[in-house]
RNA sequence: CGCGGGAUGGAGCAGCUCGGUAGCUCGUCGGGCUCAUAACCCGAAGGUCGUUGGUUCAAAUCCAGCCUCCGCAA
């Protein structure tokens, strides 16, 4: 089919080259523009424009989607579908009347379950067993459009945002794939979303981020998990930013935030004890938690988290 | 030029302020001890101290450039 294709982050790119390994003419793509980003404030293009370009597929940047500019571009490409993932833009009316097969997004959850920006990250810490992606044909509301298919996957027991989002891309490219055949054949099918067993899924903030260990130790290892690569969850040791990258539940008891072990990095909780697996100094590269232990030696019932670190 | 920290045997760190013998906690290898352990004891191997140049009798240490890793911020 002729399609035009809608992402930015890394998340949309198996989707992409799912699409064009699959034969469909991808006429164009838009994505975010370039933004400053790193140390140095270099501009970076979004991943999707990259691969775009790798193939060398016309790209569109465009700052608004409401000024009639991209509707306009739109209208030469003539796509018969559009296809959205991760754009990280609102689409107007006119954009999504303009296809004549519509447009299709792929969601990072199974809906109507954490609509919004953040379905991984939330899936995750909440400690759900299970997830998955959802296509669905975009409505005027956020998420809120009509169901095509769903897959599901389980959420492993340690499993971090960033490994369940490295799954998820490819099963959402799978899922776009086997969408694409059934519109194609015009068998699509089209369920509405229930609006009373939806659950809303918003962007992290760091605010998040910050490890109370008064809270129980299961709830934390939730928020780790859904934490890591991005924002990471942290505490603080003499003051100094300690992130947290990875942790296990572990035995123990004792104050919140007390070191419980030599050899280990064993903190107790509100409720249980956790075990950091993998942490990152300030300044410092990650590590595992016993290479950490090497050069730093913590004394037993040392308390983390008591000074207020940023 | 957004702010800042780091690079030292296989790993993680100290030493640099006040230049001159390479240190610590581990790992590895050999030996010993123990019913036993991430146990303990003895011994050994292994480092152009990121890179280039400068200052000096002498640079891991002082100075300048470069490469690279990272925290904040966005």
């Amino acid at each position: 089919m002729r399609v035009v294709f809608m992402g930015t982050p890394e998340f949309a790119v198996p989707s992409l080259e799912q699409l064009i390994k699959d034969g469909h003419q991808v006429v164009g793509v838009f994505a975010q523009p370039d933004k400053p980003k790193g140390r140095g404030y270099k501009l970076a293009a979004p991943p999707v424009k990259e691969a775009a370009l790798a193939h060398e597929i016309p790209v569109f940047q465009p700052a608004k989607m409401r000024d009639g500019e991209a509707l306009g571009i739109l209208r030469e490409l003539k796509p018969e579908v559009i296809v959205v993932v991760a754009y990280g833009k609102i689409l107007p009316k006119e954009i999504l009347e303009l296809p004549p097969k519509g447009c299709i997004n792929v969601h990072g959850s199974l809906l109507p379950k954490y609509r919004g920006a953040g379905p991984i990250q939330w899936a995750v810490l909440n400690g759900e067993a299970v997830t998955g992606v959802t296509t669905m044909y975009m409505g005027e509301g956020l998420d809120t459009g009509d169901m095509i298919l769903k897959e599901e996957t389980p959420i492993g027991e340690n499993e971090t945002y960033g490994e369940l989002h490295d799954r998820l891309r490819y099963i959402g490219a799978h899922c776009l794939s086997e969408t694409m055949k059934l519109l194609e054949a015009g068998c699509a099918p089209r369920q509405p979303q229930d609006d009373t067993l939806s659950s809303y899924a918003p962007m992290l903030n760091k605010e998040i981020a910050k490890l109370d260990f008064s809270r129980p130790a299961k709830e934390l290892h939730h928020l780790i998990c859904g934490l890591s690569p991005w924002p990471v969850a942290y505490t603080d040791l003499d003051g100094t930013l300690l992130k947290v990258h990875r942790a296990q539940l572990a035995s123990g008891k004792g104050k919140p935030g007390e070191l419980l072990d030599k050899k280990k990095m064993i903190v107790a909780c509100g409720e249980g004890a956790l075990e950091f697996t993998e942490v990152q100094l300030a300044g410092s590269k990650r590590m595992a938690a016993a290479d950490f232990l090497r050069g730093k030696q913590l004394p037993v019932g040392k308390i983390l988290g008591t000074e207020t670190a940023k």
